[in-house]
DNA sequence: CAGTGGTCTAGACCACATC
DNA sequence: ATGTGGTCTAGACCACTGA
């Protein structure tokens, strides 16, 4: 089929695409340089989260390489959580959009099994200020940089359980105090997509117990010396990049943290 | 090569092997089938830790299968930590002073970084008992069956920062309460592993914040209503079943929960 | 040098989803 | 009926290892 017969390796590293003018970028095999690609070219909006990814045949064409090589990069993206496969349907571009695999990030439950984002939400605040040193130190901003600020409080079945406190810096995402405060998002990870094109892939989660302070005890409508659970949160893109910070305080009278832990 | 082409699927299961007598056990994929029986096999010591396994070639010839089925069920492997490839080497069964990851389900670091499983270990009580209502429905065994209960603590740099509270079904694992107070082992998995066959390959866990009990404030050497993580683990084996629970108390104060989420 | 895993190809059949 | 991903086969060449 092709001029080019089992290239294991280096070769000539006949990759086309990019026009990104280089010379041979590196001795990569075909799948990694076809997986980075794909990478690329999401982050650059070809596909928007949620979308339909042309089949492995098309995408084969269009490298001019065979179905198993595409397929494996494919794969590595699955594993990654960038897409994600339904057979006879098609590839699509991961999103916290739709009824999907919506909040897969969020692990808190009622004693019932209840998910929390599915109660209700109160919008509390939200400003422009500048990072605090410890919000600047995770998302590697500046001390004191713009960022956007949200105070939200959710609630389930009426009864108040967490408070959460999400800092986004503006450099990165222009705006997003006012488009927060405007639309009041329910899934601050889908606003990021629809109006930046950033797709949050990872979070790194650190939990706490600790007393309530007296501003939770009113918001959670807590008894003093009530324990909470703490949960820092620092959200990354796509890229890699540390886009979100999350100071979460929740109650564990009536919820609970829940972690699945294989392989 | 052989007498059958490209069964995707169900079909006749013609998986070599096992000789369990029993009808065709699952619709599994081949590569499943592979996978599953080469955990079997390392479990039942055919190679143990750290040695040479067989090459793709040869086991593909053993099972009758591709080279391609057999690598598909090895790369499995190694993604999930059981063995470890080298070019021009071969496949090794992880070893412990390798890079296998014996505890890879604890998830407790100091603020530092450390991990708690790297500190000292205390054997508090090691009896048989009969198992609480709370045990005994997250174990699927009967109330007040007989079990091994364990209580240890664990301290870094001298200072207590967790105490475990651990319950084995002795129906599943004989004798467990002798081997637990004799070897006292570092590692529950570890020992289940060498002595009953049972590898632990995933864990749920349930988080809440509560205070100190005073059996805590002793062991933890905290002050009185000092709020502490109580981790509520449930361990299943590779077949599904569930083998160990656990109660484990941290204090937060020098540590704290670590969790990453992706996908 | 022979053997190993790593990469790549080219085809097959299957279960599934959509139209 | 068509097209999708999922599985399986059978070969090829490559880089690396160790005798």
């Amino acid at each position: 089929m092709k001029n080019r017969m089992a290239n294991a390796g280096k070769d000539v590293t006949p990759f086309p695409g990019g026009a990104d003018g280089g010379p041979a970028p590196a001795p990569q095999p075909l799948y990694l340089q076809v997986k980075n690609h794909l990478i690329r070219r999401v982050l650059q909006g070809e596909w928007k989260p949620g979308e339909l990814l042309p089949s492995e045949m098309k995408l084969a064409e269009g490298y001019n390489l065979s179905q198993g090589t595409v397929r494996k990069a494919i794969e590595e993206l699955v594993t990654e959580g960038l897409v994600t496969r339904h057979a006879g349907r098609g590839t699509f571009v991961a999103s916290h959009k739709g009824d999907y695999k919506p909040f897969r990030f969020h692990r808190f439950r009622s004693e019932s099994g209840e998910r929390l984002t599915d109660g209700e939400v109160t919008f509390m605040r939200a400003v422009t200020g500048q990072a605090s040193p410890r919000a600047a130190k995770a998302l590697q901003i500046a001390p004191g940089a713009p960022v956007a600020m949200l105070t939200r409080l959710r609630s389930l079945h009426g009864r108040p359980m967490m408070l959460e406190r999400i800092v986004l810096g503006l450099e990165l995402c222009a705006g997003a105090d006012a488009i927060l405060a405007e639309q009041q998002p329910n899934s601050i990870y889908l606003t990021l997509e629809q109006n930046y094109n950033i797709l949050i892939t990872r979070v790194d989660e650190i939990i706490r117990a600790r007393l309530a302070t007296p501003e939770d005890e009113s918001a959670l409508e807590l008894a003093p010396g009530t324990p909470v659970l703490e949960v820092e949160r620092l959200a990354f893109s796509l890229g890699g990049e540390p886009v979100e910070w999350r100071l979460s305080v929740g109650q564990t009278e009536h919820m609970h943290y829940w972690n699945q832990l294989s392989s």
